[in-house]
DNA sequence: TATGAATGAGCCTTCATTCAT
DNA sequence: CATGAATGAAGGCTCATTCAT
C-alpha cells in the first residue's frame, strides 16, 4: 500500500541529503516498506537491516534520509494518520444537510478504519515508542481528526438542530473516533456477523439514537 | 498494586520450584514488579536485569519460576484480566432487577477500566508480543468479560423486557467493552471534562439508549 | 549397563560422608547414569540437573558424594577402564601357550572393545576435559591395558617363540590397544562387512602376521 | 599455522558479506585461530569473546561472517580434512609402481597425522558437537581419505599384483586410516622409542606384511 | 549520494555450586 | 544424610549505528 507523506515531515526528520524530491520519494520508500514489515513483525522484530533488505537500499542509505529508528517509526505512524485525514478531507463538503453530513463522515471514517485496520492497531502498539516530542505530534493529529466529527456536531448545533452541551460534544466525538477503532479491535469476531456496512449501519444507529435521546426538544428533526 | 494470580496460571506455566505456595508468592512478586516496569518502560525496554533487580532476587531465581521473559508477559497480562474479571464477579448477584444488574456491571466494569487504565494501555502495546498459544488464552479472557455483558442483556431479553436479536446483543457487548477501553485511550483528553462518574453516566446513557431505541416495542419499560 | 567401581577410586575423589558403603553404592549410582547421559548427550550438554533428575537424587545429594561435577567425569572414565581390565584379567590364565594367551586375551578385548564402544568413543572426547591430576591416572590405566599385551609377547619371547627388540614390543602393543578402539571408530562402516568374529579373526591375522615376519626364524613355530 | 579453506565451505557456511574474497581471508582468520584456541582449550572452553579477542574483530564481526558458533567448529574440521586432503591429493601420481605409490602414500599420510595430530585429536573430540548435517560432511571428508587408500590397493588388485577380496581391502583400508592417528593418540609415548620415520617404517612393514600374507600366490612379486 | 563492513553494548538464558533447613 | 531454593558469573548472539570508500 502506498501511504502519503505530506510536506511537514520532510521538516520535521532532518536530513543529510539536499535533493528534497529526493528525499520525499525515499521516504516513501521507507515508510511503504516499514508499515509492512510492522506490522507482520512489530516494530522491536523488525531489524533495520530487514527493512532495508526489504527495501532494497544500504544500511547507509537509510541513515542519510533518517537519523535514528524511531524516525522511521514517527514517519509510518505520522503516514497513517495522513491517510486517514486524506480520506476524510474529501467527504466534509459533499453533503449539504448538518446530519446528512455527520453520517457521511461517519460512513467514510468507519470505512478507512476498516481499510487501516492493521494500521490502526499498529498505532496502539507502537506509539509510546516515540519520545514525546513526536508523541506529541501523533496526539495532534489524532485531535484533528476527533476535531473533524466535533466540528460536525457544533455545525449541526450552530443550525439549531441539536442543542448539546460542550462537554457532551467532545464526549460524543472522541466516542466515535474510537467507535472506529473499535472496528479493527474486534474485527476477528464482528466479521462474524457483520459486514463492514452492517457495522457502520449500526453503530451510526447508535451515535445518531444518542444524539437524539440527549438532545430532547428536536429530536424529531434529527 | 498487587494482582491476583489465579490457580490456573501455576499450571500454564511450568516451573523448577516444587514448593507451589512459594511459585504463587514467587510470581507475585515477579508479576507486580513487571506490570509496574512493563508499564513504565514498555516490555521490550525492560530487560529482565532491570525486572530481578527491582524485585531483589537473582536472575537464577527468576529462571527458576518461569522459563522465558515472555512467560512473565503471559503472567502479567493474564493477571490483569484476572483482576477485571474478578472485579466483576461480585456484582452479578448484587441487584435482582435485569436493567439494574447491566447498570451496574457496566459501572463497575467502568471502574475497573478506570483503575487499571494504564493495564489496559498495556495488553494493546504487549498482546501481539505472545505465542499463539498464549495469545489464545488471552482472547478467551477477554470474551469472557465480554460475555458478562453479553449473558445480562440475554436475561434482560429473556425476561422480556428487551426484544434484540443476537447478533444487535454481539454488537453491544463487544461495544460496551472496548467502551471500557475507551476511558483509557483518551483519559488524557476526557479527565479535562470528566470525573469518572460523569463519563460512566453518560456512557450508560448511551448504551441504554441504544437498547431503547432499538427495541421499540418495550421502550417504556426500560 | 552396572559399571564396577574398584576401591581406589573411594579415596581419590573425597566425600563427607562417612558410611563408606553407602559412598560405593552411590557412586555406582552417579556413575551408572553419567555414563549413559554422557554417552548420549556429552559431558558439557549433560546437566547437574539433568543428571541428578536421572538418578533420583537431590542436587545436594550429589554433591556430597562428590566436589566438582569433573569429579562424575573421572569416575566415568576410571569406571570404564575398571570394566576392560576386569574383562581382560580372567583371561590371562586360560591358556599355557603363550601364543594362544596372546590370540586369547586379543580376542577378548576386542570383544571388550565391542561391547563398550560407545564407552571408548566417550573416552576419547572427554580425557581432555580432566585436570591434569586425573589425566596422568587414567593414561596409567591404558597404559596398564597395553601392558597386558606387552608382557603376553614379552613371554613369548621369553620363552623363545619370537625375537622382537623391545621397541618393536612396544609398538605392537600399543598397536593392538589402538586397533580394539577402531573397531568403535568404525562401527558404522565395518559392521556392513564384518560381524565382530569376522572382523576379529582378520585383526588376529594382520597382527600375527607381523610378528611372524618381524621374527624371521621362529616363524614355522607361531 | 595457515590452514587452508576450500571455496565449498563458502557456500555451505551463510553469511552476510557480499564480498567474497573478505570472506575467505576472514574465515581464514577465525579457523587459523579457533583451530590454535580449540585445541589449547576445547570448544566449549572457547568463548567467541575470546576467540574474537585473540583474532583481533569484534564480536559483531565474528557474527558477519558465520551465523553461529558451530559453523566456527565446522570450518575448523573441514579445514583440517582439506589439509590432509591437499598433502595426499600430490602424491599420487608421483610414483609408477603401484605398490610404491601405496608406500608413498601411506607415507605421506603419516606424515600429515603427525603434522596434524593435535588436530586429529581435536576432530575425535569436537565431531559428535556438530549438528547431523555437518557431521555428515565431515564423515564423507574421511571417507574420501580411506579411498585414496582402497583406490590404490584396488589398482595394485587390478595390476594382477594383489588378490584380495572387496571386504579385506575395505578392511585394511579403514585400518590404515586409524593406524595413522594412532600415531597421534599415543605421540606421548611412542616418541619416546621412535621418531615418525621409523613408526612409519614399522607401520608399512606392518600393513605391507598383512597383504603379503593375505594374497598367498603373488606374494613374490611384492 | 550510496555502499556495506565493522562495531560493541547489551540482551536473554544456563548451570555448577552453595547452604539453610 | 538429604533436600532444593538461591545464586551470579559467563555464555552466545543481535542490532542500531558509524564511517571509510
Amino acid at each position: 500500500m502506498r501511504m502519503t507523506l505530506n510536506d511537514s515531515d520532510v521538516f520535521e526528520i532532518s536530513t543529510q541529503i539536499k535533493d528534497q524530491e529526493l528525499v520525499k520519494q525515499r521516504r516513501r520508500q521507507i515508510v511503504d516498506t516499514a508499515v509492512k514489515l510492522f506490522i507482520k513483525h512489530g516494530y522491536h522484530q523488525t531489524s533495520t537491516r530487514l527493512l532495508t533488505r526489504e527495501i532494497g537500499i544500504s544500511t547507509g542509505t537509510l541513515y542519510e534520509y533518517i537519523s535514528t529508528k524511531v524516525d522511521v517509526l514517527y514517519l509510518v505512524c505520522r503516514a497513517i494518520y495522513t491517510d486517514v485525514q486524506e480520506s476524510l478531507e474529501n467527504v466534509r463538503s459533499s453533503s449539504e444537510d448538518a446530519k446528512g453530513v455527520l453520517k457521511e463522515i461517519v460512513r467514510e471514517y468507519f470505512y478507512v478504519c476498516d481499510r487501516l485496520s492493521d494500521h490502526i492497531l499498529l498505532l496502539y502498539q507502537v506509539t509510546h515508542f516515540l519520545p514525546k516530542r513526536f508523541q506529541k505530534k501523533i496526539l495532534d493529529a489524532e485531535l484533528e481528526i476527533t476535531q473533524l466529527f466535533l466540528d460536525t456536531i457544533e455545525q449541526l448545533k450552530a443550525e439549531g438542530k441539536l442543542d448539546l452541551d460542550g462537554q457532551t460534544i467532545n464526549f460524543i466525538g472522541h466516542t466515535i473516533s474510537v467507535l472506529g477503532h473499535t472496528w479493527a479491535f474486534r474485527r476477528w469476531y464482528f466479521t462474524k456477523y457483520f459486514t463492514i456496512e452492517q457495522y457502520i449501519e449500526k453503530q451510526t444507529e447508535f451515535i445518531l439514537g444518542f444524539l437524539a435521546e440527549e438532545n430532547i426538544k428536536p429530536v424529531e428533526e434529527i
